[in-house]
Order: structure tokens, then sequence, then C-alpha cells
DNA sequence: CGACTGGTTGATGATTGTCAATAAGTGTGG
DNA sequence: CCACACTTATTGACAATCATCAACCAGTCG
């Protein structure tokens, strides 16, 4: 950004795929503009709720979550981030962060200063529309956890959950042919992300088990009916596709 | 955007107050390149979820809602835009809407091609980057839906909502200094919005009431205690100010 | 002044949360 | 490789929250 009016971006923000005017690599040119990295303990935050940054950050390894905090001490789990993702910044100049970002492994992200990425805005105007679509994006993600936790009940918000997970998992790993995948995630978490409690992600994840469509358990996630689990998740396949990186 | 790599933004955003690099307002910009205008009943769809458009739209006048619809015949909204809103599009060419935009009221939307938000871009590099940033308070917004709906009571999503609206309407009023604003909504769309039945919104409607906090009866929103209410949505102050447009 | 939409109320039951005690798995240092 | 400490998962009993159904009432609009 040349001029006075704005700040860095930006929120959240995924995928290797966007790619400004030039066809050039929105994560990748952000890693160029790299300073420095930090290095994450598994558990550590890379930023707190609340939180005021004057820099934004690639994720070059390693899983993460977005969270809030509520007053009752409930914690809410907005997305997990995984590897070549935009973690960013707030809305406008100034703002502090919603959102916490937490590390679910040891995790390597890279960070770029608000200053570098108004400076890749002023060379490549496609740069900055890569960044907005990015974060519609985002918005979508949000969107779309956000029906699920208003509209479904518990076994449908697990069952995507999963889905989802395992989509993104998978899609990223070199041979496709396995249908189980390794997830650094707890119950806790899951119910942290699905709005429910441990116990009942507990018996959720039993019936879905029993039933013989998933099994997930102590970081492992195995598919065993993928048909039947889409069906239970009730996604449209469309929706199914959009999440595979 | 000049070249093949994008197409037109964007998700949905909000707040005339964005500006781009040159200080120029990021919604009035759009305005000008407005090319029709449409006019909208009450309860009309703008698009529906599922639908591919070719243009953005800049709700210019009334309130209209975000929304998506489940398998099970169910409907979460999203999000309530009130008038100088950007109500954008997929975070991809060729993506459809994941969700739908209705009108509450009679509103009036101004469409803008896709071609000609390219062209905008390409003129003025900082107003992608204010679309962005615009994008980035969507996405705030609805990880602050999120956090409500995945971890509070209904007591608290429901007085949550109310003062949301409250304050949005308020701030948009020309004599600032009253206590009771025109909401054109049904109990049945804040359980939309709240992840609740309709039934169990007039339950806690009632509570409130009761107690002195707040009274929403036929569209009419009174605040009767707001440090009360405030207190009753469990929201920091901080967070208050960031929903004043 | 109807007709219709939206709101109100009570009864009942399903879903999900909480508590608490136990078991299973994981990681670490010897 | 084993013992220990710790985290995570499992299970059952119980309670709270919230949904559903259904009947009725109130307010709004033409």
């Amino acid at each position: 950004m040349s001029g006075r009016g704005g700040s860095g971006p930006i929120g959240i923000s995924h995928d290797a795929r966007y790619r400004d005017a030039s066809g050039a690599n929105v994560i990748e040119a952000l890693k160029a503009q790299c300073l420095r990295q930090r290095q994450l303990k598994a558990g550590e935050d890379l930023f707190g709720p609340g939180s005021q940054q004057n820099a934004i950050f690639v994720l070059i390894e390693g899983w993460t979550l977005l969270y809030t905090l509520l007053e009752n001490g409930k914690r809410q789990i907005l997305h997990f981030a995984v590897a070549d993702t935009l973690l960013g910044l707030p809305p406008s100049k100034g703002t502090v962060s919603t959102f916490g970002v937490q590390a679910l492994t040891r995790a390597v992200v890279a960070e770029i200063p608000h200053r570098r990425v108004r400076e890749l805005v002023a060379e490549r105007p496609g740069f900055a529309l890569a960044l907005a679509q990015s974060m519609a994006r985002d918005t979508d993600l949000a969107f779309d956890l956000l029906t699920s936790i208003g509209r479904s009940p518990a076994r449908v918000r697990v069952a995507r959950l999963l889905l989802q997970l395992f989509v993104r998992a998978w899609s990223r790993l070199p041979g496709h042919g396995i249908e189980a995948v390794r997830l650094p995630l707890t119950q806790e978490q899951l119910g942290d992300a699905t709005g429910l409690s441990s116990v009942h992600v507990n018996r959720v994840l039993h019936e879905l088990k029993r039933e013989g469509i998933a099994a997930f358990h102590y970081r492992r996630l195995r598919i065993l009916d993928p048909d039947r689990l889409i069906d239970a998740a009730e996604i449209d396949p469309e929706t199914l596709k959009s999440w595979i990186v």
C-alpha cells in the first residue's frame, strides 16, 4: 500500500493456489519477503486474542489452530490451519486481533512485516486482489462452520469436521491411496471446534465407529466407509471438492 | 486485475470507512462504477446459495440478510447487512456462492460487474488492499458469531445479537439520543441467526423484558438497561466499539 | 374489518452438558 | 526395555438446555 490509508492486511488465509495477476503464487511471494522465521513448540501461541501485530505470517510447516476465548472460560476453535496457509491480521490499522493462533504440533512460520506487504501490493496490483480472494475463501469456510454448528446435530457436525480434516490431510499426502491419516488433535479440540463437550464428541465417535463409518482414536483417523461418511456429514460433493487443497 | 490469474472478488463486506491508498472511499468508488441498480422487494432474493454471479453488489438502501440452507431444511443466517455494505462473491473464478442474499425490507443495490472491479484494481493498487481488509472484517464478524453460537447459551446469544443490531442501527440514526430502534426482523429470523428455535427466542426475549434489560416486540427494540444488556451479552466494550459503523 | 403473519404459552421429550470415577495410551528417564 | 507420571479417552448417572408440537392470541396490513 502506497498511501496513508491502510495498513497490513489481513485475517487468515489458505492454500497455495491463489495467484496474482502475473501468475506468481501469493504464498510463495510472501515467503520470499520473509525476514525471519519463528519456531513454535506444540501448544505454544504464535499470538493471542487481543494482541496487536505488525506482521502477517505464513505457516511453513506443522499444524496450528485459530481460536477465541470467552468470558465463561470456554474456547471456540475457528479453524485448523496446515502448511502454506496465510495467518494474518486485523481488518484495519491498529486493530487488535480478535483471535489467537496456537501451534498444534511443532511448527515453523514465516513472519512478513506489514510494510513488506504494502510494498508487494504497490509493485503488483493483482497481488492484493489475490489476498482479497484468499480472504473471501476464509469467510466462506467460517460461514460453513457457522452453518454446521448453528443448525446441525452433534453427529453431523463431528462427521463433517472429520471429513474436512481428512480431505485436507489426505490431499497433501504423497501416496493418495491410504484411507488413514494422522491428525494431531484431541477429542477436546474436536469439541471446541464443533461446539460440543469432549464427552459428547467421544460418544459420537463411538457411534461412527460402531456403524463402520469412521474411526478416530488417539490421533489416527481411519475412514471406513467414505460414502456413508459423506452422507452422515450432510454435505454435497461440490462443497467437499472445495476443501481439497 | 490485469492478467488471467484472477476474477472478480469477493465475499461480503461492510462499512463506508474503508479507504484505498488515495483515501477515496471504497464503497463510493464502487458505486461510481455501477451500471445499473436493482430494486428488491422485501423477501426477495438478490441471489441464492449455489448461484454464480459475474458482478458484486453494494447495498444502497434497506436491510438484507446473508443465509445458507441445509439439507434438513433449516436455515442459518450469517449476517444482517445494512446500507453501504459490499455484498460480494466467490473466492475464485467460477466459484458458486456458498450463501444467498435476501432482502428484509424493500432494498436497492448497485450492481458492479467483475470486469469493472478488475479495472478499478488495476488503476489503484490500494483499492484491492482495502477490499482485502474489508473481507478481513467480514471474517472477524463471522468468527464472532461462530464463537457466540458455538459456546454461549441461548440467553447470551440473543442478548449479543440484539446489542449488535441495536448498536449498528442506532449509530446510523440522525439523533443518537434514543434508546429504541426499528429492526425489520421476526423472532424466527433471530432464531435462524442465533441457531435457536423461534419459540426459544421468544422465551429468552420475555426473560430479558421481565428483567428490565431489553424489549423486542414486533420489530421495535427498546434498550431498557444498556449496562446490564452488555453484561448479559458477555462482550467486552472493545468488541462493542468495533460494531459501531 | 378480515385475513394473515407473527407472537405466546404449556406440555413433553430429545439432545447435549456436567460430574466423577476408571481405563487406556503416550512419553520420559532410568 | 521398564516403571512412572501424565495426558487423553471412556463410561454411566444425572441434570440442564433447548426443540418440537399444538393450540391460541395479538398485531399488522390491505
